[in-house]
DNA sequence: ATACCTATATATAAAGA
DNA sequence: TTCTTTATATATAGGTA
């Protein structure tokens, strides 16, 4: 958009694509910045690149806490078709594998599972749970969430006074 | 940004604000997608405002599946690059096989996606805890994760011998 | 409101340091 | 590579129908 007209497609020169990819990173952060203030509206935007290690997330998450607020205010019914929707979606992705892929598709199941558990968190109901379909799957996988958050606390708790956990999670 | 530059505070105005935010709504979506075809990235935003009953997320589902397609139509140098820098920070989420598990490496990253954005609006990450800076938090929340989930393995218990879960998850 | 119009404000591709 | 710079491409505020 500036010297030149550029083709929608992915730059070939890595560099180049590089460059592009933190002008435009910033201008969206900042548009969506201007979009919040101006509109009176929450957003977020997050971006997985190949140049960060970890996704990009505007506002950073202390920051969405509004967002948070925000949404446990909504009505349920409203909330509850947008987590249907979601497991529409993930529904689609989720179920068709042939045996080959068996390992993949456990691994899907694995996420899915993740993203009921954080369901919960995000406040929605329990008869919307229906789609584990053993309940024993849930307890292993319930154990082994505790057991890595007690690891977790642990961890943070014994280092605490002195550590910038952020190290932590890098290596 | 045109006629007049203006204040960036909120609009007092109720109509002009609404069409300020569904143009640079418009804009931002546009922005999004064109950082991910030109940059072979994969970005998500989500905008939760007053004009619109539940929050606005893009690229929705399906417009997402078309991001991951092309994303998969990518030549094969830059995917194999891509690839492996994709190991490097979703490692967690996606396993190391062969091409003919390309697929469905695919679809966990969409996966992944998915569970940042839930991250987002539950304001908590259960996979990366970076954000959560004192272990007092993580205990609490760990707290009514448990005891949000006794309650579901109880109830799921007692319904497992009449519901078809195979069914919801397909449908 | 909704859609188009157009003068300006911004974003940004390419080049230079 | 990471800054400036700057010529162009886009986005968009305020009008108008």
């Amino acid at each position: 958009m500036a010297r030149r007209k550029i083709k929608q497609e992915l730059i070939s020169n890595e560099s180049k694509r590089k460059v592009t990819f933190r002008k435009r990173k910033g201008g969206m952060l900042k548009k969506m910045n201007e979009i919040t203030t101006l509109c009176g509206v929450i957003g977020c935007a997050i971006i997985y690149s190949t140049f960060d290690n970890r996704p990009e997330i505007w506002p950073s998450p202390p920051e969405l806490t509004r967002v948070i607020d925000r949404f446990k205010e909504t009505p349920e019914e409203e909330r509850d078709k947008y987590t249907v929707d979601q497991k529409t979606f993930l529904g689609r992705y989720i179920s068709r594998s042939s045996n080959a892929l068996e390992r993949e598709r456990k691994k899907n199941q694995g996420l899915a599972m993740e993203l009921t558990l954080i369901d919960c968190l995000a406040g929605k109901s329990l008869h919307d749970l229906k789609c584990l379909e053993d309940p024993k799957e849930l307890e292993v996988l319930l154990e082994e969430k505790i057991k890595c958050f007690t690891d977790k606390i642990e961890t943070m708790g014994l280092k605490s006074k002195q550590v910038n956990y952020e190290n932590d999670i890098k290596k």
